[in-house]
RNA sequence: GGGCGAUUAGCUCAGUUGGUUAGAGCGCCGUCUUGACAUGGCGGAGGUCACUGGUUCAACUCCAGUAUCGCCCACCA
């Protein structure tokens, strides 16, 4: 018992919080355990130097909650955790390091840079495991992984080599995506495509001829400096004659032919297009149909390189814009500029707007039909058994309908461009040798082996891999592939990926494609794709709107200047500041309390419903902190009244009571087992909260007190048993969601019910038992009792404690026999001085009144009865049922109802008719009694 | 231009194969500091289920359309 304290009055999540999560390692109790059958779960890695926020709190969370669930399902559960490299997030923020340093990447060696980027990494990789221990993911950490390890990165180098061999990799000379602040290519997914103001010029362009000229439009008119063409749609009867004609281009001198191709849109701006395939995609198309020439323009950073006239060289693209357009307004080739808005094109990381640029990368082939040699081309070999895995339902999508998203993409997929030109990564295993010829190996000593290459130069690829390709290996790369491992083939495939629908591209497709070519199984079986955390007002959290959370701020709180200092420093505009500074003092006046790390698990998980994006409010934390108080005051009441006193365990004795909250108990774990299952955590937190707040709290420990406080009361010990024994069930129902609270209220409940355990997290998930109805049936009909007497009292305003006298009437012989077992409790928790039931003939006496069931309940009141209040409450309950006999008396009375729906429905519609007339009859008699007072 | 989603109480959301008096939390009103808990108890008010049609004995639920909002994908210069 060490480390069990008395319990405080009130719930405080750090003294609890602190405590656990040590001894939990400590005892490796996270590492998977038994031969029961394996449950997987790959965490998604981190970056390795960033922060976790709200998306990944919300993840982690239920990720561990599964990973709990099946833990204690006696599964051999293995949350498999580690961090990424991240190439060009991590790139970015050591440079920006070091430049605040004084020093610049470009100065310095590669190895030197490498190794300041692994420093860093050690410096800061910290923080995300210690946040992830704060909110107590149950990650094996023995075997925690990085994409840049060792034994990752030769699972890289023989994916590489693979498909290479397989023909499946290839280098090529092509127009990519080129960041030119970041000087690196980037994939179709890196670059965000939005909506911006530009301007669309319209440019004259003379005819050779010396006859007129053509009008072009374009957005980017320095281009126009690399233009091989004019292409007009080959029906245009403007422009037909001239089609094939020369046409001089402005400020080059040099000639360019008007072709003809119906990709061009006549409707569209003047109808002519300029042609520069060295900087369009769309171009670049055209430009191998009608075999044009490639002119390149831009240097790396694209600013005008010696293709173009000496004037522009030198110039960044946009002064060369400027420039350009200068230029051909003097020479009065400038017909009009009208505003225009377009989609521009940029980096994710850079910002910066992409170039296409024509350059050596390296590709996945995805795309390629199957080859005459034999070679299945990409789309064979791993685009289509891609989408063929969830299509065959091998892997399922959760919810559904994202299936639609991932084929979307994958039919109209591209060739993937894998190489990156950063020092981060894993460097590509290709070398050259003087001629440059290539050779692809799994190391240098491999190449000149393989290729006889003794005694030749070689030097290795520059470029490293695009990220997504290592973490496309992480489901059997971190199980220890390419060696066939106990832990490979114990764990792979695994269960379920948790993650956002932003990265099904990026990584959930790729994992894939990895997948089924190198396991030649699905990496996962169900994807559950969660919804976007926003802030309370459904905006995106994002560092520049100032409007993130951190996790570890709801879990152990922040103050209002600290959070504002947190929110304002280290922005990207600092300009922003003051708009995030007044927003932020709105929202939180008093800062943010320390809500603990359960309660804000619980709230996630409460919120997690399909299909949907989740608005954080921290009023909906502060509720599941409530709750987190009332499990440990139920918990206090019950630790109260079991210490030394006897605990009976024989189950002759129980009261209905007893049987009654077992039976409600099972229906909660049933419902909790069930969701989990499906993925519902909103469903299973919500009936874990019913249960345990509105069952066992409202009323269980309600009818334990008179049965409790009375001396020698016969049901004691056995309703002293059953305290504790739900509630022991419900702390590992809860377990999941809460494990902070739920261990540590369970290290006190166990030993008296002759349990004991190093944790709860390794003891087994409750059962579901059988339901009780008989119980369940008394107890609500005692239930309703209780709420006629209190609906007296709260609407009469009667004091609760005043004792009162009930008078029964009506009622069955069952009323009777529950009366006559019941009597005392009804008496104690309805605070009732007496009960009677009225002789068959006597009169009533001046009372309030009330319904339960069939029973009338009568409660004198002779001089403090309210007759106007009592007369409004009865027209109101009058009013009800006389809407209800309406209707039914309506649905009854359609022939085609009481004939075609299934006679279950119609009985319960007879059925609750006759009670709504019944209890029509009842009011009126009590309102005509009222009308003679 | 294609695809997906949302619209239910003042707010945030449930409502599983069509049959419930349409629910919960927060907020609101009233009341109560009783030996688990005021981070609480008890009672209460509050909804033409976005709109229009259709299918059906029966529609929040199924179908079609409309409106508003949001997201993803896409080469219109």
């Amino acid at each position: 018992m060490l480390y069990l304290r008395a319990m405080e009055k009130s719930y405080q999540p750090k003294d609890i919080e602190q405590r656990w999560y040590q001894r939990w390692e400590d005892l490796d109790l996270f590492a998977p355990r038994g031969d029961g059958e394996p449950y997987t779960i790959m965490l998604p890695p981190p970056n390795v130097t960033g922060r976790l926020h709200m998306g990944h709190a919300f993840q982690h969370t239920l990720q561990d909650a599964l990973t709990r669930f099946n833990r204690m399902n006696g599964r051999q559960a293995l949350w498999q955790c580690g961090t990424d490299h991240a190439g060009i997030a991590t790139q970015m923020v050591v440079e920006r390091r070091l430049e605040a340093e004084g020093r610049k990447r470009r100065d310095m060696q590669r190895d030197e840079f490498e190794a300041a980027v692994w420093s860093w990494k050690e410096e800061s990789g910290g923080v995300i495991t210690d946040q992830m221990r704060r909110l107590g993911t149950s990650v094996d950490w023995r075997h925690e992984r990085f994409t840049m390890d060792e034994g990752l990165s030769a699972a890289v180098r023989d994916v590489f080599v693979a498909l290479y061999e397989a023909g499946l990799i290839y280098r090529g000379k092509r127009l990519v995506n080129w960041d030119p602040v970041l000087h690196t290519a980037l994939s179709d997914l890196e670059v965000i495509s939005e909506e911006e103001h530009g301007s669309l010029w319209h440019l004259r362009y003379p005819l050779a001829s010396g006859e007129g000229h053509m009008v072009v439009a374009t957005t980017r008119p320095e281009t126009m400096l690399g233009d091989t063409a004019v292409a007009v749609h080959p029906d245009d009867d403007r422009y037909r004659h001239l089609i094939g004609t020369q046409i001089t281009l402005p400020l080059t001198g040099r000639t360019i032919p008007l072709i003809a191709d119906s990709y061009v849109d006549p409707e569209f701006g003047t109808g002519c297009v300029k042609i520069t395939p060295a900087h369009d995609f769309n171009d670049y198309a055209m430009g191998q149909r009608h075999n044009l020439p490639l002119i390149n323009i831009f240097e790396d950073d694209a600013r005008i390189n010696g293709a173009a006239p000496a004037a522009y060289q030198g110039l960044d693209r946009f002064e060369a814009r400027k420039r350009v357009v200068a230029d051909l307004e003097a020479e009065g080739l400038l017909e009009r500029i009208d505003d225009h808005r377009l989609m521009v094109p940029r980096g994710d990381r850079s910002g910066a707007v992409v170039e296409p640029y024509l350059t050596d990368q390296w590709y996945v082939d995805l795309t390629s039909e199957e080859q005459a040699d034999g070679r299945p081309g990409g789309a064979k070999q791993i685009t289509g058994p891609a989408i063929d895995a969830v299509r065959s339902g091998r892997i399922r999508f959760v919810p559904e309908n994202w299936d639609k998203t991932y084929y979307e993409w994958l039919n109209n997929i591209q060739d993937w461009c894998i190489s990156r030109q950063l020092w981060w990564g894993h460097r590509i295993p290709a070398w050259y040798d003087p001629d440059g010829n290539i050779y692809v190996g799994h190391s240098e000593a491999d190449v000149r082996d393989r290729h006889g290459l003794e005694g030749v130069a070689l030097r290795q690829d520059e470029d490293v891999l695009d990220t997504w390709f290592s973490s496309g290996l992480w489901p059997f790369s971190t199980l220890g592939w390419p060696e066939e491992t106990e832990r490979l083939k114990t764990f792979y495939p695994t269960n379920v990926l948790v993650t956002g629908f932003d990265i099904i591209f990026f990584w959930v497709a790729r994992m894939i494609m990895f997948g089924l070519k190198f396991m030649d199984a699905v990496p996962f079986r169900d994807v559950y794709i969660t919804g976007l955390i926003r802030d309370h007002q459904g905006q995106k959290m994002s560092k520049s709107k100032g409007n993130i959370l951190d996790p570890l701020d709801l879990i152990d709180g922040i103050d209002l200047e600290t959070l504002v200092t947190k929110r304002t420093t280290g922005l990207m505009q600092p300009q922003m500041a003051p708009a995030i500074e007044k927003a932020t003092r709105e929202q939180f006046p008093d800062g943010i309390k320390a809500y603990g790390a359960d309660a804000l698990r619980f709230t996630l998980a409460a919120l997690a419903t399909h299909g949907r994006d989740i608005k954080l409010d921290t009023g909906r934390i502060e509720g599941y902190r409530n709750f987190c108080n009332k499990i440990w005051n139920a918990a206090r009441y019950v630790m109260m009244n079991v210490e030394d006193q006897p605990v009976a365990i024989q189950p002759a004795q129980a009261t209905v009571f007893d049987r009654w909250i077992e039976s409600r108990l099972s229906s909660a774990i049933a419902s909790v087992r069930e969701n989990f299952e499906r993925y519902r955590f909103d469903l299973a937190a919500s009936a874990i909260y019913e249960f345990v707040w509105h069952e066992y709290c409202d009323w269980y420990l309600e009818l334990t007190k008179p049965i409790l406080n009375e001396a020698d009361h016969p049901a004691a010990a056995h309703t002293r048993h059953t305290l504790l024994s739900v509630l022991e069930q419900a702390l590992r129902m809860t377990h999941p969601l809460m494990p902070f609270l739920t261990e540590e209220i369970w290290q006190r409940v166990a030993p008296p019910l002759g349990l004991a355990g190093d944790s709860i997290s390794v003891q087994s998930f409750p059962q579901a038992g059988a339901i009780d109805s008989e119980a369940e049936a008394e107890v609500k009909w005692l239930q309703g009792l209780l709420l006629g007497i209190r609906q007296i009292r709260g609407e009469m305003d009667i004091a609760p404690r005043k004792p009162l006298d009930l008078l029964l009437e009506g009622g069955d012989d069952k009323d009777r026999a529950r009366m006559e077992r019941h009597g005392d409790m009804v008496r104690k928790l309805g605070a009732l001085e007496s009960i009677r039931w009225l002789a068959e003939d006597e009169a009533v006496p001046a009372s309030a009144f009330a319904l339960a069931a069939s029973l009338k309940l009568h409660v004198p009141l002779a001089g403090v009865i309210d007759l106007d209040a009592e007369r409004a409450r009865l027209e109101r309950e009058q009013g009800r049922r006389e809407q209800d006999i309406g209707r039914l008396k309506g649905k009854l009375s359609n022939e085609k109802f009481v004939a075609n729906a299934p006679a279950a429905v119609v009985q319960k519609a007879r059925d609750q008719l006759a009670e709504a007339e019944a209890g029509l009859a009842d009011i009126n008699a009590q309102l005509e009694r009222l009308k003679k007072l």
